[in-house]
DNA sequence: TTGCGAAATGACAACGTTGTCATTTCGTTA
DNA sequence: TAACGAAATGACAACGTTGTCATTTCGCAA
């Protein structure tokens, strides 16, 4: 029979096998520099025999923090991927790990009970991703200990949020129509409630406007190919479009394809821009002209934000991070 | 001048204001029917008036567990999001949050790093996702303490493994152009690295030879449509190409743009099968058959084995989530 | 060898909870 | 009213670290 495991190895029995005080077995750890090369080399021999790990409860309780940021996801979609991502690797950089929480299916949950849990588990920080508007977003208030990010397009009364520059990215599309001689733009949205498509659509209205151009109705997509494809095929059917702004590039190419079906051409008849740049991911010489998003450094940013906050809770501040137009073939050049 | 507020409020402080002993006010917490519900409301009050919140770490100190189980993303991926969020729900369900940590890009991080990091970190167990392999997989032994999972296709030694049945899936696929009176199936594969690919290739190889037939030399791809796109070109002018299975949905439509620019239809002239269905989110009116693995049900299960094997660490199991074949029109029934 | 300042080490309290066990208070019955 | 058992409450230690401050040991010069 193996000899019986005390459950957990303390810096106690550390001390003892290696014959020295609890007090030099802490030291080793944490200020290695100031203590003799002999005794620390007993210690690192005693914690190597006896299998000793630091407990974090212990040390976070003496020092007062954790280390540790939350992550709130109200949403979980393939965009967020890459932003926990950059969450991520920021927070390792950093010396913090994460802790995650994630609003269930169905389950209502507002930025007060999200900060009511999170401020139960081990956090110094934390950071909500948030694409949909929540009822409580503008009288929250954050716990004045615990810096808080909010990734979400909205302005916050009280604290820091991170964005990509949705509506500027938009913008950016539609001077590019109208640079190539356009002179409007038609535009595809995605579901209502996601803010995202709230924000682009904005972007795309004020530039239109901006340029004393009435914007057209915008036709209600849902984010799939097949709603761009309804889409595309009363577009088709509008003399005067001759530019297509589609809230992504999924909905961009059912806008394509159902403009080829009616026997018109893209870019030749019809020039289209989309959102996120990844059709290329999944049809072979895509040609299309997509607005990208740096969600990986959207998420480096926000996790910035809240460490750069750990000793002022109370800042706040707005960071936007911009958007690139990644150029293909999809635009036509109108002029001369 | 506002009133200094100390730093923390923490049940003594409470416990005055309540005009009560600090176990009492433990007893609110945990175990309300044995108080007078006069003294609770009493302590209510104050913990309301002060802003009380539970410290984790002394909590967890004395409890010794921490309701934490700890992520270890090798990989982040698109498949990844619905896992993450499988486990996120059962973890959430049975009263569990997430701690999270992440291979950084370049870094070289084996299994024996990952446990030793997360094992300074607050978790009772933990899961390893692993696209790949990694050198020290065989070797690995988990520390005895902690719980863990490790989420791959390969057999693990001592922990406790969870895992799509990717070979199951990929014969399911090559069974399904046999019983349609296909003779022979091509296959291009992903990523060399990704295990996902060695196995779907894996079960290819096996449903074939089961059926005595020689596996054609496999078309090699990196997940990307342009790549299928290529190995579409080669195979078009393969006169006995009835049947070919991609290693995922962006390639098998790669493969049909190639085929179908080369004059040939599908599934007329060739029929084709892939995986991940997720093309309809892409391409309007999408005809290809794929086989859908249940990612969102595998971070349930591993979820789930962690929580289970709490108590017995060392416990050991394997468990495969068998994928589903999501029948559309692109394979030819070619019998009689 | 002695003395000295600096370096190394140790004793002890404290962080904020919960478990153990003792004590007080309550509601009933004699 | 007294006595009793049950319910409610409290005092104190303990969890495993780190900070403070006191003590010991070391290296070097006189």
């Amino acid at each position: 029979m193996a000899t019986m495991d005390k459950k957990n190895v303390s810096m106690n029995d550390v001390a003892i096998a290696a014959g020295v005080s609890l007090k030099t077995v802490s030291r080793v750890i944490n200020e290695p520099g100031s203590v003799r090369e002999s005794t620390r080399d007993k210690v690192h021999s005693a914690m190597e025999a006896l299998g000793f790990r630091a407990n974090f409860a212990a040390r976070s309780l003496k020092l007062g923090r954790y280390g540790c940021i939350g992550v709130v996801l109200f949403h979980l979609s393939g965009g967020a991927v890459d932003m926990i991502d950059g969450i991520a690797d920021a927070a390792e950089e950093r010396g913090f790990a994460l802790t995650m929480i994630k609003k269930r299916a169905g389950e209502k949950m507002t930025l007060a009970e999200a900060a009511r849990r999170m401020s139960q588990l081990p956090v110094d920080g934390m950071i909500f991703n948030l694409r949909q508007m929540v009822d409580d977003f503008d009288t929250f208030e954050a716990p004045k200990d615990l810096k808080t990010v909010i990734i979400t397009p909205m302005e916050h009364p009280t604290c820091s949020t991170v964005s990509d520059d949705q509506e500027g990215g938009a913008r950016m599309a539609c001077e590019y129509f109208l640079n190539h001689g356009h002179k409007n733009v038609y535009f595809v949205s995605g579901k209502k409630e996601a803010l995202s498509s709230q924000c682009r659509m904005k972007g795309w209205r004020a530039a239109l406007e901006a340029h004393g151009i009435e914007p057209p109705e915008p036709l209600q997509g849902d984010w799939n190919a097949d709603s761009g494809y309804a889409a595309g095929l009363v577009l088709a059917d509008k003399a005067d479009c001759t530019a297509v702004l589609a809230a992504n590039d999924c909905m961009a190419n059912g806008v394509m394809m159902a403009l080829r079906d009616k026997g018109l051409s893209v870019p030749d008849d019809v020039s289209v821009i989309g959102f996120d740049d990844e059709l290329y991911k999944t049809i072979p010489n895509s040609i299309l002209t997509s607005v990208k998003f740096r969600h990986r450094e959207l998420g480096v940013r926000a996790l910035n934000e809240v460490v750069a906050g750990l000793e002022a809770p109370s800042s706040r501040s707005r960071t936007l991070v911009s958007g690139v137009l990644v150029e293909r073939s999809s635009v036509k050049d109108l002029r001369a």
